[in-house]
DNA sequence: CACACAAACTTGTATATACAAGTTTGTGTG
DNA sequence: CACACAAACTTGTATATACAAGTTTGTGTG
């Protein structure tokens, strides 16, 4: 609790709008009636909803008010920056995640290239199955720098690292580039996925950056066609 | 010029980072430093910072400052919400558009659905090709509420009907919802595309709202897999 | 009744101030 | 010299005020 008031204001909001207390198409309090209610100052309320409207979950319109939209639901994975972990529990969907191999390895030209390293650097390698419904869909191989991560352990990779970086290690993950694009199958992909009859996979690059835009994580996820799917919210900025 | 005093300092932080004026890496002057500059208030100045930030442009770090990111290049298609026009201008490839269908229908089940509109409203449908270094590559299928455009004409569309709707019609296009997916592709697909043995197609739905979040346009948008490519920054929000 | 228009609402922008909480710099003590 | 620590910077949060610019409501005039 407290620490932040427009972040526990947005968080409210936000669960009001997730649980239908405020519904689609409904007008939630205008900004004065909302700085009645949370006994704050009008700009609190502002950043608050300024951040719901970015988040895609309200829209504001001048002179009216802010009303609740429903473009925000989930498909599948990987809207905004949430770890499978996180995704898994808002899915509700059977889920386990297979560690296949954890190991410390030096980087290649690839890794070098992917992770800004040079090749006497420490390199944790996780390779994890993701398994939903029963069959093998996501193949992620995460790299991280060991200069960040100095320890990892089979458990916690079975777990969720993000937990394990944010709370343990008290890494602050701030932001991440994200490349999507379609590969063939490698041999790799036959070995641990349930492919079926399909010879390309959904392959998204993940460039994960701290809180001092220092490089710390590259993955790369590789989903089975079929199964893939992602949602984007996008906001259009006029100029003038 | 004139409007929107902190748009207009965004757009002239944007540009100094477009032209290298400010370098990755590098530190943008303070806070402090552009009140001065720009001859403003701290606030204004913070909300073009922020802009600059939550578009992946710069990273705030507390008691530092603000330092340049490189994760912004472009790849292909759809960083955003920007229309093919303006993509192909930032990618400088020879590109052109190829009109191939213009016609007014009656929605069936499934654009009732996309469109949240009743039988008997009608509908623009626009069916184009985008062709990039001489391949027929994106098969663009849209769909327009005629309640909102009731005029359009193949020259339009060949050129940017994004202009056409903003400059002409003086529609304020908002925001809108994307949707990411691979299908088998369809005899339509087969005909008007260059697909060579690819058996599949990325397809990117999108459904465009204007200001007073009212759904106006339903577009899908089918890719050769092979040139598909799609780029994306997140922030992770952290709750405390 | 029809209509104009003021009044009361809504959100948007700009400014100013105060203090909290990080990082850097440099002074001065031992 | 090494070190502690204050001073001067940085960004982050919270509050208050003023006015602009939309929309809705309701009053009152003709």
């Amino acid at each position: 609790m407290s620490e932040n008031k427009y972040l526990s204001i947005y968080n409210d909001l936000l669960s009001k709008i997730e649980k239908g207390i405020f519904k689609p198409g409904m007008k939630i309090p205008s900004e004065n009636q909302l700085v009645e209610q949370y006994e704050t100052s009008r700009e609190t309320i502002r950043k608050a909803l300024n951040l719901l409207s970015e988040h895609g979950y309200i829209q504001k319109i001048k002179g009216k008010g802010s009303i609740v939209l429903d473009v925000r639901k989930f498909d599948f994975p990987i809207s905004g920056l949430i770890s499978f972990k996180e995704l898994a529990q808002k899915l509700g969907k059977p889920s386990r995640t297979i560690v296949e191999q954890l190991e410390m390895v030096k980087p290649d030209e690839v890794l070098k290239k992917h992770l800004h390293v040079t090749a006497r650097e420490d390199i944790w390698k996780v390779v994890r199955v993701r398994e939903i419904e029963g069959e093998r869909i996501i193949l992620d191989k995460d790299f991280f720098n060991k200069k960040f991560v100095p320890f990892l352990s089979k458990d916690i990779c079975a777990r969720s690292i993000y937990e394990y970086l944010e709370k343990e290690l008290q890494l602050k993950i701030s932001f991440a580039k994200k490349e999507f694009f379609v590969e063939e199958c490698t041999e790799e992909d036959r070995m641990y996925l349930n492919l079926k009859q399909y010879t390309h996979v959904v392959v998204v690059r993940n460039y994960v950056y701290l809180d001092d835009a220092s490089l710390f994580q590259y993955t790369e996820s590789r989903h089975r066609l079929d199964k893939f799917r992602f949602v984007d919210f996008a906001r259009r900025i006029h100029l003038h």
